[in-house]
DNA sequence: GGCGTATGTCAACGCTTGTTGACTTTTGCC
DNA sequence: GGCAAAAGTCAACAAGCGTTGACATACGCC
């Protein structure tokens, strides 16, 4: 029972490297076990096959504070801190990353970006400004954090991998507000 | 040589297609081949390999407007108007969907959309405001114009893929000149 | 200490991939 | 009309993929 968890974690672990840096088909099963140092079998044993590790690992829980629409507040600059603890997960996690890299060539994981977005942004984002508009504001806020990630993380655009977190709360927070509220003042700033 | 034309565009329309929609490593040769209804041995023959149609169809000419910025205008709306144009390329092209959807998982591709920021983007972008900053603000502009064709053509997220190309452009604008001027108020609307 | 079970190893499977080379058919020119 | 070259067809290759099942080993409990 002992060593079986650790060889479970090993796997887990090279798993969400792999995933995370090649994406859903550019990892290939022995890769992992190679990087794990185990038997490729193993991962099927313990996971029933690569889909399924794949699941396990590209699991994400946004966990979005819930904001009170009648107490104002940098609701920008939280978010944008926010995910960027969410992209640089100390070590775990990583499911943003995985999911994301893998959502432009696996429909299963871009249905569960869809799933995301209807079921842990779209109520969070329910709560602020016109309930008409909720969607197509959620809509920019995502498309415009999803795009930072994208150069930063995944293409590796040099600027923009290259930018400190003050930086990046800086200049994208009075964007994100401008998506969420629809007009250009955000109403704390 | 007529008929080799008309089988080497049926392989590029083909192609264009396969890789837009299923990225580099999700289009097999035999699948274009099987939507080109020719046989996979004439890709490599006609184009060297998987790699060389690759590289044709994933071919990205920005053609960004030179700006003056003596005379200023609606750039945003210039700007989102000219993306639009390009994401949603008449038939032909295709190529910004292609590279886009191929960069997550194909280093290769990835490198390629970095030069197409290094030598289309920078250059264009060098003639607006604060000389010391541009790399920065053009990489905030990619992140919101990338990250918005993520979410409308590859991840299709649901309030983002219905947008009309009028609402695009009313809420994208002012994002992208807010990122482009640095300040919030764009320099003529 | 011995035994049953959990854990790990190994070789192989069936399949798909990109690519190749030998072959047949069609084309365009004198 | 005949013939060389172009264009297309076909079967097969080596390699890599995810997965499987038979086997060996190590562990934990009575």
């Amino acid at each position: 029972m002992r060593k079986s968890d650790r060889t479970r974690e090993a796997i887990l672990d090279a798993a969400r490297a792999m995933f995370a840096e090649h994406g859903y088909q550019g990892t290939t099963v022995r890769s992992i076990a190679e990087r794990a140092s185990i038997d490729p079998s193993m991962i099927i044993r313990y996971f029933g096959g690569k889909d399924g590790l794949f699941s396990l690992v590209s699991k994400v829980e946004l966990g979005l504070p819930k904001i009170d629409p009648a107490r104002p507040g940098p609701f920008g600059e939280m978010l944008v801190r926010h995910f960027l603890d969410l992209w640089e997960g100390s070590g775990q996690d990583m499911g943003l990353v995985i999911l994301l890299r893998a959502a432009s060539t696996n429909e299963a994981a871009a249905e569960r970006v869809r799933t995301i977005f209807r079921e842990q942004v779209l109520p969070a984002a329910a709560q602020l400004g016109d309930p008409e508009t909720v969607e197509t504001r959620a809509g920019l806020v995502v498309s415009q954090l999803f795009g930072f990630a994208l150069c930063r993380y995944i293409l590796a655009i040099p600027p923009v991998a290259a930018m400190s977190r003050d930086d990046i709360v800086e200049y994208l927070a009075p964007a994100v507000e401008l998506h969420l509220f629809g007009d250009g003042h955000s109403n704390v700033r």
